[in-house]
DNA sequence: TTGAGAAACTTGATAGTGTCAAGTCGTGGC
DNA sequence: GCCACGACTTGACACTATCAAGTTTCTCAA
């Protein structure tokens, strides 16, 4: 397939804001790099926030099939905490996308009803999996506040892992897998108790 | 005290981030506002990530403040619930410093030993408060994992609430108080046993 | 009191940014 | 043939942080 300009900024912008945040991201320079005129990645989008709320639906997209995908032999066998490790996961292997995906400042959501429906499936299928691990009995008021807690456990640990400085206090990289999921079962097992 | 503009620029910082994000804060807008000329916030502060450094140091000051304060009558009991729905506290309403105080890209942490001590020292509060609830029996293994996990979960919600859908998921403020206490209480349970 | 020196702030210029408003160029359909 | 349209260019504009000077204001010791 051939690698549309579109495609190029997009990927540029991506791997930009997965090495160094958003912060200082200048697609003037993404543009030059391509070998284009400073205008021409605004012909795609309109403007620099609906690059953000792209990148943002393309995120959220990606997050949702890693979520939803069939468990591979390696992962771990308890729903809760495979679905907890995936989350963190997502979020190392694609920071360029995490770090956008929940910036409201950034990507006009409000703006872009793709986007904001990439946002809403992602949450479904989180809510779906929480469901099916409780089981039928659960009211719906448990299965809000069981979403909720485990969504707040996976997307905690992400975000200070990516950005936080739990990396500099956890140690090296080896350990984090081990961490994750010792967190994971911990808060597993209380949560669905 | 007299209100420097050195605390001037600050404050309006603080208060625009608070509002909109730290995306687009210009300090220019701000020297305007203050009836300054452009570059006076400059003197105070040698670069715009320095003022970001320093919103930083005194968010994680501030924030050490507030969770190692005594306990007020209408808090929680239970130690962990009532640490967790201090951070989410502290989070809500204090945006405009949180949302800055988990960003490497905004702020040179490395170059400023203040800002870095500050971050430590929130860090260590944390980390004594669950050596608190854990008792002397736990193993140093135990209480980094405990500590990661209350970590996770408060830093997770807090975010989340701020910047996430949540708010938009979960309705209405008055059930915030409710779920947040909901989600800790499940959760310690879960990490504590 | 005065005057030197430092701190607080101003002024001006520069390079870089996103964005508006016009172009140009090539390609496919009628 | 031509023309409409998508992809891109060119040029201008207002805005930004930052560098490099200036000027004012304050402090405090002689």
């Amino acid at each position: 397939m051939a690698q549309t300009l579109r495609n190029k900024v997009i990927k540029a912008a991506v791997d930009y804001i997965a090495e160094s945040g958003p912060e200082g991201l200048s697609f003037r320079q993404i543009a030059a790099d391509a070998g284009v005129s400073h205008q021409a990645p605004y012909h795609h989008f309109g403007d620099r926030g609906a690059i953000f709320t792209e990148i943002a639906r393309e995120g959220f997209q990606k997050f949702t099939e890693v979520m939803s995908s069939p468990a591979r032999r390696d992962e771990d066998t308890n729903l809760a905490v495979r679905l907890c490790e995936r989350y963190v996961n997502f979020a190392i292997t694609n920071k360029g996308y995490f770090r956008v995906m929940f910036r409201a400042d950034l990507c006009h959501m409000g703006e872009s009803p793709e986007t904001q429906k990439a946002a809403d499936d992602a949450f479904d299928t989180l809510l779906h999996a929480v469901e099916e691990i409780l089981g039928d009995s659960a009211s719906v008021d448990d299965i809000r506040v069981q979403a909720t807690a485990m969504w707040a456990v996976a997307h905690g640990l992400a975000t200070l892992l990516i950005d936080g400085p739990l990396e500099l206090k956890i140690g090296k990289v080896s350990d984090r897998r081990a961490l994750v999921r010792a967190v994971a079962h911990r808060m597993i097992a209380g949560i669905t108790s």
